[in-house]
DNA sequence: CATGTCACG
DNA sequence: ACGTACGTGACATGA
């Protein structure tokens, strides 16, 4: 049976060899400036003043901005402003999106917003990255997890290295104080579109892969294939909204995610979607394949043969049904991607064994990304080596491309 | 310990 | 008619 070899394969070749490697990167650590992320802390805490004066001033009472509840009696009840979403709970929701919104019209919710960003980066990272400096080593050492989640990914605690910000200036100061010792540079390494691009291998869609096999920026292919334009006409906003389609795709999204995701009427978004499934039939197929081999089964598999249980795929109960769906679209996808880059960190290790001690380090994986201390008059090679092994780590139907970058700090690597 | 929120891919 | 994108971990609050 195809399965029952996969299934040795996911263990033989992924999991059992990747646990020395494991051991290796959390006994290596990363190097921290903690110097840099107190200084930040300071700064932080100067705006987190301002901010709590300022929420005082248009509230018209102390109250912990730091509280929901609070929040939300300040904010709904006091103030009235409209409750556009609610928690799981029933209680009025304050998050992002909501007060996203409310910020259009009302001045309070712009505060909260501020104020929760700063907070979130002084107390998770800022505060505590120095905390966790080894005494002996000098180093932050995370433990990694390769028995926790559903799909297959690692995970990553005591620090998580996982979610260091990134998306904005701010978060990227963080990166920046994840540096490199004296005569080292940081290279960072990651798969460009791994998921998409596994999607293409699962489905066969042809127009998919020979998208990726000519090398096409695939947002920009998928939004003229939609709007049967050539690429060359394709508009920023017409990739944008490209891009939240494949991205969807990969998490099994309905139209009415979609709607919302880009803020266009429901009716919209289900044209873009009826029109990509025209464009890729076998994409079609594959997701519908997906959902009757996980009804069928009770699991959907990675490449590898891992595999994902699915008990409530049979639910009567409609909404935990279609999570169910959702995930089993998803899954192979995600733990498809997760088993190529377990296997080209134990490929990355052997090669590092055989190199000149010294030479390279492997430090942390962030799900499709490895990042390395290198020799910096090694880099070039070492960047060229990592970068063969990873691209070749798993034979697909497109190629797999790993793009690197480096620095002194983790945030110049990208 | 549950809840709400938010950092990442 | 209804709710709606997958997978994680950490923090502050408050019962």
């Amino acid at each position: 049976m195809q399965a029952d070899e996969n299934l040795k394969i996911v263990f033989e070749q992924v999991e059992m060899p990747l646990v020395p490697v494991l051991s290796r990167m959390e006994r290596n650590g990363v190097l921290i400036d903690s110097m840099k992320l107190a200084q930040q802390s300071q700064e932080i805490a100067v705006r987190l003043d301002e901010l709590e004066r300022k929420a005082f001033d248009i509230a018209g009472e102390e109250f912990n901005l730091s509280s929901p509840k609070q929040l939300q009696a300040i904010l709904f009840e006091k103030m009235g402003l409209p409750v556009l979403k609610k928690t799981p709970s029933g209680t009025p929701s304050t998050n992002e999106e909501v007060l996203q919104e409310l910020a259009l019209d009302y001045p309070l919710p712009a505060v909260i917003l501020e104020y929760r960003g700063l907070a979130k980066l002084k107390s998770t990272y800022t505060d505590k990255l120095p905390k966790m400096v080894n005494g002996e080593t000098g180093r932050v050492h995370t433990s990694y997890h390769q028995a926790v989640t559903a799909t297959g990914r690692l995970s990553s605690t005591d620090p998580n290295l996982q979610n260091i910000p990134v998306r904005n200036d701010e978060g990227r100061r963080i990166r920046q104080a994840f540096i490199a010792p004296e005569g080292y540079t940081i290279l960072a390494v990651d798969y460009s579109q791994i998921e998409l691009r596994i999607m293409a291998h699962l489905s066969g869609d042809d127009a998919l892969v020979d998208a990726f096999r000519h090398g096409k920026d695939i947002h920009a292919a998928t939004a003229a294939e939609v709007m049967g334009l050539d690429i060359s006409e394709v508009t920023s906003e017409m990739r944008r909204r490209a891009k939240a389609i494949n991205f969807g795709l990969i998490y099994g999204m309905s139209a009415f995610g979609l709607s919302r995701q880009l803020g266009i009427p429901r009716g919209e978004a289900q044209e873009y979607m009826n029109l990509y499934f025209e464009r890729y039939p076998g994409v079609k197929r594959y997701m519908e394949e997906t959902r009757q081999q996980a009804s069928e089964m009770g699991y959907v598999e990675t490449l590898c043969g891992r595999r994902l249980h699915l008990p409530d795929i049979k639910s009567s109960n409609g909404m935990r049904r279609k999570a169910a769906e959702r995930a089993a679209i998803n899954a192979p996808m995600q733990g498809t991607a997760a088993d190529i880059i377990k296997r080209a960190m134990v490929l990355v290790d052997q090669w590092l064994l055989q190199q000149e001690p010294g030479t390279a380090r492997m430090l942390m994986q962030v799900h499709d990304e490895l990042v390395l201390e290198v020799k910096s008059s090694l880099v070039d090679k070492v960047e060229s080596e990592v970068r063969k092994l990873m691209e070749g780590a798993a034979l697909l139907s497109v190629p797999l491309i790993a793009d690197a970058g480096r620095g002194e700090n983790w945030d110049q690597a990208h």
